[in-house]
This record gives C-alpha cells, sequence and structure tokens, in this order.
DNA sequence: CTGAGTGCAAAAGCTTTGCATCTTG
DNA sequence: CAAGATGCAAAGCTTTTGCACTCAG
C-alpha cells in the first residue's frame, strides 16, 4: 500500500536532507525526530521540523537509515546500516551496539509457514561489565 | 525507576479490568487500545477509552499482560506471557506468534566481554501469507 | 464510609499535511 | 521554468489527565 511507487518522483539533494542524513549517520545515540532537529539546527537555523520528519521518512524509504523501536512510543533513527544487534543492561539501560550479528537457524516454524521473512531483530538483555561488578561486591 | 511502589496503593478489582485483562488474554491479534476498548464494549457498552488507557497501564505494570514494540505509533498489548518470538508482518503490521524461539548461536562478539547475557527477544519481520500474495498479483 | 476506579471531555504529545514560496536540475 | 523541497502553522492521531461521580472493600 505505502510501497515506493516506482519512479515518476525525482529525487533531489538539498541541504537540509544532506544535514538530516549526517547527524544520524554520526549519531551514536538512536536519535528521534526532535533530536535530530535540535541538532541539524545548529547548522541551518531555521530548520523547520515538518522537514525533519519528511526527510527522515524520505531516507528510511531509500535505505540510507534505519527505524528502530524503541520501549516509548517515539520512533528512533539508527544510520547504523550494517546489521547489527543491541545489548541493552537491565540495571543502567546502556545499549551496546553488536556489529556482529549472531548466527541463528532459518527459522522454521510452522506459523510461518507463506510467511516471507525478509529481516529479523535481536536484541540480548542482562547485565554490562560495569553493573556486573557492582553486583558482586 | 518505574520500579513497583511498596504499596500505599491498594488495588481493587472492577469489571472493567477484568474484562480488559480478559480481552487482551484470548486475543491472539495483539490488540491496541483501540481494538481493546472496541472488543471490551460489546460487553460494557458505555466503557470509556481513557479506562481502558489506564487499565492496560496497570495490567502490565502487574505483569499480567506485556507490552509489544509494533512497527506503527502505537503500543500493542500481549497477553501470552511465556518466552516466544514475533513475526510482524511490514505491510498490513499483523503479527504472528511464535511458540518456538529459534535457536541461534551463543554470542561470542569481544563488545559482549565481561557482560553476563541473561535474556533476549527475536522479531522477525516480512510479509504475511495474505501480503505476499497481494504483492504478487 | 473512603478512596480507588470510572466516564467524559479537554489537553497534551508526536507526526502529518496544506499551501505559498523557494530551489534544484 | 517545472516540479520537488521547504517553512510555517493548522490539523490529525494516539495517549494522558482533571474532575465529579460511582462502587468495591
Amino acid at each position: 500500500m505505502t510501497k515506493a511507487t516506482p519512479e515518476t518522483t525525482e529525487r533531489r539533494s538539498t541541504r537540509q536532507r544532506s544535514l538530516i542524513l549526517d547527524v544520524v549517520q554520526h549519531s551514536h545515540a538512536h536519535p528521534d525526530a526532535e533530536e535530530v532537529y535540535r541538532i541539524a539546527r545548529r547548522k541551518i537555523a531555521l530548520l523547520s521540523l515538518g522537514t525533519v520528519y519528511r526527510n527522515l521518512r524520505v531516507l528510511v524509504e531509500e535505505g540510507l537509515i534505519r527505524e528502530v523501536q524503541s520501549a516509548g512510543k517515539v520512533v528512533r533513527y539508527d544510520g547504523m546500516l550494517e546489521a547489527h544487534s543491541h545489548f541493552q543492561c537491565t540495571s543502567c539501560g546502556r545499549i551496546i551496539d553488536l556489529p556482529r550479528v549472531p548466527k541463528f537457524d532459518a527459522p522454521k516454524n510452522p506459523e510461518l509457514k507463506g510467511c516471507e521473512v525478509q529481516d529479523f531483530k535481536l536484541d540480548l538483555f542482562g547485565l554490562c561489565p560495569i553493573c556486573r561488578t557492582e553486583r558482586k561486591s
């Protein structure tokens, strides 16, 4: 439904779009739209929030950045395109990027009959080194 | 932080709360608040949407149901508490429960050095049988 | 009875969109 | 220059909240 229409649409490159891409790619913090807006405005002062939302959507559509589900309701963005996983510490909340994705068997669950699996997301939870040490004491 | 306050708060059981719990537990569709509301109103006609939101939050707090991150912005709920994975259709948003969790190698990423991995969550994404068929046409 | 829970509606986020204007190709 | 992109602000949705009333314990 909301699929890419096979191009009547020509795409132009604008200062705003490159800047927004740059901000997401250089942030390690999985920023949401508001944060991208705040950072980007340091470069283009009269940037509009609407433009940020519009471009984040465009960039996701083009596969240049990626949406990540966070715990809250807001959508966050990730400029790291290589497949990777996250480890989140259940004690302090810190998120560690895991560039190498643990391998797992192609799921053969009967429930997936007829489904086309395109992607997956793996999140690990536990104690980070710091919290683990603290707990021992 | 948002940990259970050691109870000044007494909790009462109301028709509305039990009904909402019942609806989530018996739905296989990972309903969002609106859907819970729609279904629950068949039993309590003048139920209020605000009450649904309030109780969903309470039930999650008590660990009786679980929030699941969906691709959209809305929060969805899951009455299945046993460990399981999800497959979500990227086209229609439908979520399918996968009771059997795919096996994967214990992650050996160097980033995890010193971490104690306690749990993990795997989500699959792709096209459900229905949307897959539609696309082909 | 007392206060947690409810219904209702208003308010508060976050995101999208219409429109006139500006820019890119 | 034509059409995509922007800025601004209004509109849209989902979720939260204030308040008076209700009902469980």
